[in-house]
DNA sequence: TGACTTTCTGTCAGTGGATGACAGTTCGTC
DNA sequence: GACGAACTGTCATCCACTGACAGAAAGTCA
């Protein structure tokens, strides 16, 4: 019952946001459109803008434990790479939900900030993972951005099930930019 | 005067938050122990954190003009590193400001929060620059990246006056990242 | 100097996000 | 049917942030 309630809230705000934007959308008129009271509402979302992200907000400690179960010993590169195929089967498998939560991203800046946000806790618990320090975090938030490069790609081409060819491919674009005549 | 004022309310502001956090911080007590009402306060900054942040915000439509006047033609990677010694100058000239800003964006998640999105936004002015494309952003995130863990060094090491060479070394740290066995 | 314009500020009123406290309700369990 | 835990509604409150209006300060030109 509990997850069909958060469900709806965040179809609900989903909608709203389409149709009238952010900041017209008001949390209690949300809670109101499922029945339920504005203070529900601050009982499953911390803020406006969780009630969006939440359908992604578990993809980041997903990918954390898959990291740590990578083999120790393993370069940061190729643990990243591997752990980050959890990231592709899941927009694999609900390419609807990615596709929209990144057009509610486009257009709304408190949204996108929000996000910002998210990803950097995302990369904090990918270092921890990789044993923290100053360059395992911007590995970290490096392999982020070609993960977010990849989604763009697929985004643009309507294609989720690539996430992973993009992602390749977009550490290949790396490897040509900071190498010099790669 | 108008200049004085925005020092005096950004002095109080960061003066107030380490002593009693940011959520304590009301924008109210801030305007007041300057001698101007709540409303002034948010007539020179659009949000309570822009406070804090306001030093540094011109930093990165700085690094967006220098590298606007680099030659056409030249490699993104050189053009950035060349555009971004604006920022090493600006950090060596006054290394006070941007480790105070800095200690602050780490002990309060909000202002960090904000201080993500301003950094989108020059990482946006930034591709901008270079003819956006989303290899480009992802460049520019990467340099902006590099740039954040020389930062991290510098004020680690209370030494802001090597940000160049910090710059470099996280570089370097990067082709050896993405390149397998460089 | 005085009239005029621009810019900045204070006051007031209001919206809405977010939180704490308390009471009532639902629901599973024994 | 009684009990306890989880969930929800109601109420009160704080504060970030905004629009509208009026008054003060400061610069401009005659």
């Amino acid at each position: 019952m509990k997850e069909t309630i958060r469900a709806e809230l965040t179809a609900a705000a989903m909608r709203s946001i389409e149709e009238v934007g952010f900041a017209a959308t008001t949390a209690s008129a949300i809670a109101a459109s499922v029945g339920v009271t504005e203070r529900t509402f601050f009982r499953y979302f911390a803020t406006k803008e969780d009630a969006v992200l939440q359908p992604i907000e578990a993809l980041g400690p997903a990918i954390a434990g898959e990291l740590r179960r990578r083999p120790p010993g393993e370069a940061p590169l190729p643990a990243l790479r591997a752990a980050f195929e959890v990231a592709v089967d899941s927009v694999a498998a609900d390419p609807a939900t990615m596709a929209a939560v990144m057009r509610l991203n486009r257009s709304e800046p408190a949204l996108r900030g929000r996000h910002l946000q998210q990803q950097d806790l995302w990369v904090s618990g990918l270092a921890e993972a990789l044993g923290d320090s100053p360059e395992i975090r911007m590995f970290c938030g490096v392999m982020m951005l070609a993960w977010e490069t990849a989604l763009t790609r697929c985004y643009e081409r309507d294609d989720f099930t690539r996430a992973g060819a993009e992602l390749d491919a977009a550490l290949a674009e790396l490897r040509s930019f900071v190498s010099p005549a790669g």
